[in-house]
DNA sequence: ACAGAACAAGTCCTCAGACAACCTGACAGG
DNA sequence: CCTGTCAGGTTGTCTGAGGACTTGTTCTGT
């Protein structure tokens, strides 16, 4: 009788809810459509009604069911959309880190000719920081590597950029500290890269675009060709 | 005695879930602390125990609370992230096309040096497919001029970049469509930047990357300067 | 015949009470 | 100190009831 059978491993809402997010994925009820009421579900699924009730406010919460008092629950989306996070914790390390320098190259652009004289400070800053790191862990120098590019990307002045890379800097934080510790990149020399990051950051100051950009490419292709390596 | 009043304008499991919430982001419930149990929840907010736990079932599905049975209900976290869509839609956008050019004007460059054979079929299939949209209305025309940009994206061959010109695509949408109507761009020019279009899928096809930059940022930057006039 | 009001059935929304399953900390005994 | 037991509290689930709302139908007046 009761579709979940005797089975109670785990808890009887998540069993309601991937069963109710079964018949809405594989198309058995259609975006647009009403799916049956309370009552009837509790009764085919073998479960109470308020188990139901919260199963369906789960997949309401995700944007699958909208319930409208005394007409019904509807199925209004047949796939919830993925996150960043977990989309780019799938995804080859490679690939994000190609979109990250094709965004950032062009951001470096940008701050060159935007960036304000609180910029400026909170640049020379992050370099400084980033310096400084040089004595600490690898993972404190990679939270300051990313801390200054988060800096120049910040002086861009657009909030959706700033949001994008705010996305993408925790999926880049663990490949580039085992980059660091797989290739020794410190070993020798503990703030790798300071050149070049000086050299964008003062492209930056300078308000010269093209060389911020050619600065930004040069930097992170570097890192992209160790990665792909690796 | 109940906090919520006698007010019962919206739903009491929203009007519970935004009291929660609430407590968890102004800090009143720090990460990690256990919130008071359900019956003492449901006599301060005035509710029906059920009401609470609906409440808590959707702060639990937005990964803010975390419920154990027997043991009680726990913060993990104090503020959700926010999905893209609902941030693009929040954003301007002129911020939102800034950052499809910088995104775009790199991809092109990529799809110059990758492009396969199939990718060139299909990019002279959706430059066709624009030219023909010229004879359609303003809306079938702007999905025909994204479908061609998404097909040079689609020919960089980076899994990342493609999902992110996916998320913006449809913030565009409406915003160049309001734009082609508002200065009546297709007027007197029904397949309105037919040649910019033309040369981009040229230097794809030929393999030029800096070319292929160049067309491009051209071509955004001239509907970008359109839409800051707007 | 048509338009609008009144009605009825179905549905979600909320509450209250009960019991089961489970976790945690205290406590006694080794 | 360690361990097993136990009691209290908490979440998980079910049930029955009534209220609120939507929708389609029926009825009424013109």
């Amino acid at each position: 009788m009761s579709s979940l059978g005797p089975l109670r491993p785990s808890p009887l809402v998540e069993q309601a809810t991937n069963h109710l997010r079964e018949q809405i994925t594989e198309g058995h009820w259609p975006v647009g459509t009403r799916i049956p009421g309370e009552t009837t579900l509790a009764r085919t699924l073998g479960v109470g009604r308020s188990t139901v009730r919260e199963a369906v406010r789960t997949l309401a919460t995700l944007g699958l069911l909208q319930s409208r008092q005394g007409a019904g629950v509807f199925v209004i989306a047949d796939r919830v959309t993925e996150d960043w996070p977990t989309r780019l914790r799938r995804a080859a390390v490679t690939d994000v880190y190609e979109v990250r320098m094709l965004i950032e190259v062009q951001a470096a652009r940008l701050a060159a000719r935007r960036r304000t004289d609180e910029d400026l400070i909170a640049l020379d800053a992050a370099l400084a920081a980033r310096r400084a790191a040089g004595a600490g862990g690898d993972a404190e120098f990679v939270d300051a590597d990313i801390a200054l590019h988060r800096a120049v990307v910040a002086a861009a002045h657009n909030p959706v950029l700033t949001d994008l890379f705010g996305e993408f800097a925790p999926a880049l934080r663990q490949g580039l500290i085992d980059l660091v510790e797989l290739f020794g990149l410190r070993r020798e020399d503990p703030d790798h890269g300071d050149a070049t990051h000086d050299a964008l950051v003062r492209a930056v100051v300078a308000g010269d675009a093209e060389s911020a950009g050619r600065a930004a490419q040069a930097e992170l292709e570097s890192t992209l060709a160790r990665l792909r390596a690796a």
